[in-house]
DNA sequence: GCTATTGACGAAATCGATTTCTTAGACTTC
DNA sequence: GAAGTCTAAGAAATCGATTTCGTCAATAGC
């Protein structure tokens, strides 16, 4: 690797001048024009890290998510790191698990490391911003929020599960049960609200046994499922808050031989590698690409200097009509 | 952020001394307590910038992955992140999308950001390491092979092939045929062979429109499902050699109704969120989580200076016995 | 008792860029 | 033509750690 004395020395100038060309300043054609040839004979790259220690800052940025083998993270991943690509930022990515310890210890990474900001989904409220925050570093939060001051982008939790249970009901379906996540969670808490809310609204009031809380994965979903068709009155159809839950609870129905065609099901998120007919459930499209594009967006707003007010996006989730194919 | 000198000045000692205590230098008992008490009150944390500078190297690795979304990278690259973590590494995760020009700005990135070396997928065999393998920085190919010099990890893509054609034949389907990657994959042809190698021996011999080349996507698999079920005498089983292909197959199945009871699918790769009853496919796990440990593991071998032979290390993918359940 | 060895630790160099001074020359302006 | 801008570009300081070198004192060895 050159350095900026070489080129300097090669070019017959000041290392300060090769500096300039490299960053815009104003520099002679004709040294220009020497500088950049040594440059390119020696295939110089500046070093980023000596470049970091005097700007104190950096060109990556951490995102911090639950669990990068949830497509729905992955699908945000996926636009954050689209977003920063194009401003020449790269994105180092970090799984929680949503372990707080863990969490916190790559923030601490992203301090230490001079990253230029940070884009995160929060293991928990409690999640400590304050020391990333007083060091001035952009912190957006993305699909879940925090009480720390900071930018967020999140769904219209409320209206996706209005529009889960809304779909329900236009194909006919009259007792719709609800697999919802643990209580408590924001997030999932909000989609159920809205189930609940057409149910009353629509429906003959709350079934009792039509709520169940679960953990937020495939085993939950499943045994959800499995309860809930155990009932002495079945549901004909079920609203689940969240995609793995989905995949668990279509599980039991096709293990207790239950035909999609008599039993509704609708998912708050998509279900990205499904061998299923699509038209057998009903999708409520969540722009996970598009969170992640938005959060980095304003992130690198936030790293460019912008000093507006703290905002908060919500983005409005889609029904996907029946019969639409996703994922071809 | 405290500097060592506030701590420094604070303890009443030198710089040097400080650095020292944290990193494990002979320092007297009495200065030691001094700059651990100092460091705590300013909550000192070394900037990991300068350090980097001054030793030229960083705790960090990039993984290049061609698709962030699919599920077997993801695993991957959970893999590579547990075993780096472990040893207090972080992971920079790139999405090259299998273009060589963006894996090339991704190896450039890797080389000023002072990387402490880089596991890959390469997007083709044309895959530039020239400069990254110059500058001494170690690199393991993972999945797929390079022509360079360096460590891999991958798998026995042929005897995974075998494995899901004899899964297939024990089964009782005699008309197998075989959905495979585009011609000239390294990866997928090596399974196809091993499904020909079992359809020669066992078999009456290789049906010529039993074998269809298609993309790696799930619009490929569907396309080809749908001929092959278009064919006078259409197969009675499939073999897939990758998991989107038999997302694509299944579903198309699924529309023309045939059940799954009487045509048998058999998987190279997992489908892990499949809402199917898992009896229904077989599916010869990669183990893709194994694999970025293994790559990982042996990165941070070279990165601590081990200078053994160049290692190719090839896995065994498993074939899942029927009735299994993967995902929950 | 005097020289060698060892160990703790401070001073200063170093890593490779950016940036602030400074200076020398060119160009206005009256 | 003298004084007052600009502008290009070199010298040197700076970012915050690590590391070499050298010093001084304490211990060991004879």
């Amino acid at each position: 690797m050159a350095t900026i004395y070489e080129v300097a020395a090669l070019a017959g100038v000041s290392p300060a001048t090769v500096s300039r060309v490299f960053n815009g300043q104003t520099v002679s054609a004709e040294k220009q024009r020497l500088v950049r040839d040594a440059a390119a004979r020696l295939a110089f790259t500046p070093n980023k890290t000596a470049r970091r220690l005097r700007k104190q800052s950096s060109e990556i940025i951490a995102l911090l998510i639950p669990d990068i083998e949830n497509p729905f993270f992955t699908a945000l991943a996926r636009g954050v790191e689209d977003r920063a690509q194009e401003s020449g930022f790269s994105v180092v990515l970090c799984n929680t698990d949503d372990d707080p310890a863990k969490e916190l210890r790559y923030l601490e990474i992203a301090a230490s490391e001079q990253m230029a900001g940070v884009i995160l989904s929060p293991a928990s409220d409690e999640v400590d911003l304050g020391a990333i925050v007083s060091l001035g570093r952009p912190v957006v939060a993305v699909d879940r929020t925090t009480p720390y001051p900071v930018d967020a982008v999140k769904i219209d939790n409320r209206a996706a599960g209005i529009a889960a249970t809304n779909a329900l009901f236009d194909a006919g379906y009259r007792r719709i049960a609800c697999i919802a996540g643990p209580a408590g969670i924001e997030n999932t808490e909000d989609r159920f609200l809205g189930w609940r809310q057409v149910v009353s609204a629509r429906g003959a009031g709350v079934h009792e046994g039509y709520l169940r809380h679960a953990n937020f994965r495939v085993d939950g979903g499943h045994a959800a499922m499995r309860a809930l068709l155990a009932l002495g009155t079945p549901p004909d159809a079920v609203v689940t808050t969240n995609n793995l839950m989905a995949i668990g609870a279509l599980r039991a129905l096709v293990e207790a031989r239950v035909p999609l065609e008599t039993f509704g099901v609708a998912v708050v998120g998509e279900l990205p590698f499904m061998p299923l007919d699509p038209a057998s459930v009903v999708q409520v499209r969540l722009p996970a690409r598009h969170l992640g594009r938005t959060a980095a967006s304003m992130l690198l707003e936030r790293i460019a200097g912008d000093a507006q007010p703290l905002r908060t996006v919500v983005l409005r989730a889609e029904v996907s009509r029946p019969g639409e194919d996703l994922a071809l």
